[in-house]
DNA sequence: CGTAAAATTGATCTGTCTCAACGTGGGTGG
DNA sequence: CCACCCACGTTGAGACAGATCAATTTTACG
């Protein structure tokens, strides 16, 4: 069995897609599965395995990513606590991307079969569904995000939709959230070079949209954070309890420079 | 009841993922939805729309996309026969993402009552699971595309996506497929600009590795593609009868220039 | 403290974009 | 049946966002 701050973690996450009833809560409650710690920087699938346990973040940051021939790495998207490593119920067949933990986390192994045993539950069956979609959507912006945004918008819409994630899950307290991802991670994300993100942070520093660093964030204008990346938080499937309060029309906004 | 033509194509997509039953085969026959005739450029699904029937795509191309505020446009995916715009049997949210005919299509309104009555049958079930998976990893790999790849290597890549796919419905013969995508079509997937794609295809016939022309694509060389594209089929989960024969153990290859 | 990972800075380079024509083929209305 | 049109393809020149290279500084932590 789960502890019980790590079902309430799930409870919260998985209902800000859709209502849960009691019994949804009472099996989330029963999921038993082994914990353990895994230092930063360690793969938990590697790409090519196939299929055994799911692995559930109780606690840290990881990311699903694809390596290059040279070396090089694509993140596909990032898992914060709350996240499982896939939800497909796929027969065995071998996997075509890597999961490796970004910070220090806590990882739970959960079986397929406790996996199913979920899906069994209509309201549960719902929450996952739309959790999954909600992932696939993840990809899809992410897409949109390196094939059709400038670096800056790149790096804002980034920004933003870890902020909203982080915030389902109850770790912004006043704007400000951990934030253990290093700018080789963003780089890796937004398919820039270290070096551009990190001056593009700066200029965000500068004009005041954000504190970044000691592995904590600060967005200290979300509302401009987003229409600078053109982000709406639509795309995720939070019911609207979530959407609304982080999401902003969609204009085009003022340019990250003074006056552009 | 789909014309018999169309339930071939529908029995071929789905078995080149998984072994279905006779039974499978009588069910997909016995599909019923409302043909039409689409001109190119045509939306079938709108961004925001909530989901209504399900377009099932049985002649011609279509494609999945983003249009950003400033009217560009990111291609997500590409349909060709026998792809389902989407196969989430999700309650109804909008969509996030527009769906436009590229080329005259035949489309056919599925309903979604339709579609489930399908996943009803484990065979199918698998078949449209294992067909949803390698729809989500076709994103995932043109993330990857677009993120890490240089120019040259996305529009290799893409051909040969395209060129599995299509062998797979059997619409290749002799290495020739009608290809009824523009230029800017292969932009907008691949994010580069269509001078720049322009250019590129005149490099890959000047070396003799394709002819594209009169809407029909020609792949000399199939291998040296897949090479230069670092392209390896497996992500699209086809079995081993497909897999292999367009398939390159993926090391680095000769550069598309005579000595790079 | 020492050491390694992460962040920062400056200088330079380049792949790809943008702009601006021009060519071309196939459909269509006169 | 021809002339026009429009989408698509092609070409050249110049511009620039972001990459790369090469240090140097800061931070985390044993």
């Amino acid at each position: 069995m789960l502890p019980r701050n790590m079902t309430t973690l799930l409870v919260r996450k998985l209902e800000a897609f859709t209502e849960l009833g009691g019994d949804d809560h009472a099996a989330l409650a029963e999921l038993t599965a082994p914990i353990r710690a895994v230092e930063g920087r360690q793969d938990l699938v590697r790409e090519g395995d196939t299929p055994g346990d799911l692995k559930l973040i109780l606690g840290g940051f990881a990311c699903r990513y694809r390596l290059m021939p040279d070396g090089r790495r694509q993140i596909l998207s990032f898992m914060i606590p709350g996240d499982f490593s896939d939800l497909h119920l796929m027969p065995p067949r071998s996997i075509d991307y890597g999961v490796a933990t970004i910070s220090p986390c806590e990882v739970a192994d959960v079986s397929r079969e406790s996996l199913a045993a979920l899906f069994e539950r209509p309201g549960l069956e719902q929450a996952l569904r739309i959790c999954r979609f909600s992932e696939e959507a993840i990809v899809r912006e992410w897409l949109v995000n390196v094939g059709r945004r400038s670096a800056a918008e790149r790096v804002a819409h980034l920004l933003c939709e870890f902020f909203v994630r982080l915030r389902v899950i109850g770790q912004v307290t006043n704007g400000r959230t951990r934030f253990p991802v290093t700018q080789g991670d963003i780089a890796d994300s937004t398919s820039l070079s270290v070096v551009h993100v990190n001056r593009i942070l700066q200029d965000m520093r500068r004009v005041g949209l954000l504190t970044l660093g000691n592995r904590e964030l600060t967005i200290h204008d979300f509302g401009r954070l987003a229409r600078i990346g053109g982000f709406s938080a639509a795309y995720l499937q939070l019911n609207d309890d979530f959407s609304g309060a982080a999401n902003e029309p969609r204009r085009p906004g003022p340019d990250l420079r003074p006056q552009a």
